[in-house]
DNA sequence: ATGAAAGCGCTAACAA
DNA sequence: TTGTTAGCGCTTTCAT
């Protein structure tokens, strides 16, 4: 059966192509009866309007793109879970982009923006750096950036107090009688790994700790790395009471470590991690750790950025702060 | 700055629209003289395609919706990172569909398809029936299928012989000595329950002890279904000696009861699962677990449809039969 | 190898 | 409230 397009309709309804237009997307300058008489048409027709031909008309892909850098991790399945389930509920789709940690497949997606596939993108913890996101949003791109801010007047962003968040895993350890507290951090140059030592530094500073070189190092969030750089910091000391983790991940390769070095948690060894996933709950002992509300902040993100879009600028707020909060859990709490 | 369209470049070029298309597109009917000309005007110009307009006249959207349950759980996970990889590779884009396991929204997602906002569509393991979805494929939409096989000469599929995978399970079983063997089914009307619930007849019935109806019982495929079902079961029988739980999640329901229960695993009852996840690995004892190749299940897929599409019709073979593995680990070793 | 011309299917000014 | 008329930006016959 041949396929029937509005011009099709509006020769059944006996109106004009404009009037099947404004029905089908409930303008409110349509007498009610020709609306009946329009509907009746597309009923009797199965006519189904063409996407394509809308798009290009309207200017609107009415889609988003959504970029991470690897779909299968919790982290950012929760976060795209927000942002769908928010963009559809708007009637927007959401284009998932797995940039397999490439940094240069991250660019390659931003051509998704350029060429008019979709009408915004959605980075989330990028490896591109705020100079060049920031070229995009300045030639009058949509974009949206999660887990990480940039100022721009036109880039909506929700991230994590990671100051305060670190500062709440050290205060927590230091109640626990904590002195000597490691820090295995992420990626040196992430914004993240920045401000979760400014934090790290400034709870110390606050209890009265002073701030040792040697009791932080880097790992690159996985468990392996948590777990060779966990040996290294052993290896040049041993007097440290208390690790935090920059995600769960390398807190796993901390209980790794310990497993291999006969190192007991909690007791000789406190650990908190950042994330709270399911693992940290099947471990034993359980696995303290900062949960972020990632679908949240997946979802108040794209609902800021399709919101801009539309121009219902209440343009006070772009950017979303919020705070993670730390569950504890038997992997930090006991120690002597 | 302006955004330049295909007829600037053309003037620009000193050429017709046509030319620069065919340009763009690779044709191999251009003067390579004609198209260095073209190339240097398009780099002059900044000009970028608009895909809309491109989308429009070709007919194709170059994209792909995936449909599933929900984008969280690790098994969709894996397999919309084959399917999306491949699509990259292939030039295509993925639509993400979560379909927060409502019917309901599989069925409206089915629109994408009608309205052509994409080529075709993907169902991983849809709540949808056979019948519902083959009239689809009747119509003349483009539809793969990936976790289930329905017989239809124009709908790829990639599927995991359950049967086998059921039996595999009950023989390792069977091999360390049980004879009473309780299953935990999903779904009592899913396909796959189904078929794992022969391959556990067969393979009884192969070993000679008899099947009895009453150390079969279904669960919802969660964690604490898989509680709930072992609960249940154990209360009308207390003598099987292993548990075969149709996924992972079941399995750990299962571990949670006999937590409760005072049951030592693998002593008194030995435990295997489906699927393989992380956290089978990171429980004790280790969950024995049967892996499915999800990611290239995707993949292969994925390959498929778009070869259809493109009528590069090696039309031999839609349908792909996966071969799972049993993971043997210490939930099902060392039992008497 | 290249160009001219005709739309793909729809919506948005502008008129009426 | 409804209709008329232009395109949106591109590709693709059909000529040449």
């Amino acid at each position: 059966m041949k396929v029937s397009k509005i011009i099709d309709v509006a020769k059944k309804a006996d109106v004009s192509p404009a009037t099947v237009s404004r029905v089908l997307n409930g303008s409110n300058l349509v007498n009610a009866k020709t609306k009946a008489k329009v509907m009746q048409a597309i009923r009797e027709l199965d006519y189904i309007p063409n996407n394509m031909g809308k798009q290009l008309r309207s200017r609107k892909t009415m889609t988003l793109a959504v970029v991470v850098s690897d779909i299968r991790v919790s982290y950012y399945a929760e976060i795209i879970k927000g942002i769908e389930n928010m963009a559809n509920s708007l009637h927007y789709k959401v284009l998932i982009c797995d940039a397999q940690n490439q940094k240069a497949k991250e660019f390659e997606f931003l051509s998704l923006l350029m060429n008019r596939t979709v009408d915004a993108l959605i980075l989330v913890t990028p490896n591109l750096s705020d100079e060049e996101i920031a070229v995009y949003a300045d030639n009058g791109y949509t974009i949206g950036l999660i887990g990480r801010k940039i100022e721009h007047p036109q880039m909506p962003c929700s991230f994590t107090d990671n100051v305060k968040l670190a500062r709440e895993v050290i205060v927590h350890f230091v109640e626990q009688g904590h002195r000597k507290i490691a820090f295995l951090c992420g990626y040196a140059d992430a914004m993240d790994s920045q401000a979760r030592l400014e934090g790290y530094m400034k709870a110390l500073q606050e209890a009265g700790i002073p701030y040792e070189d040697d009791l932080v190092d880097n790992g690159d969030f996985s468990e392996e790395g948590g777990c060779e750089a966990f040996k290294r910091l052993r290896s040049h000391r041993s007097d440290f009471t208390a690790v935090f983790a920059a995600n769960d991940e390398m807190a796993l390769g901390v209980y790794k470590a310990c497993a291999e070095l006969g190192i007991s948690i909690p007791d000789q060894l406190a650990v908190a991690g950042v994330d709270n996933i399911r693992l940290t709950n099947y471990v034993r002992p359980r696995i303290s750790s900062v949960e972020q509300p990632l679908y949240a902040m997946g979802a108040v993100m794209t609902e800021k950025l399709i919101d801009q879009m539309n121009d219902n600028v209440w343009a006070d707020k772009r950017s979303f702060k919020v705070d993670a909060r730390l569950v504890v859990k038997e992997s930090s709490k006991g120690a002597e």
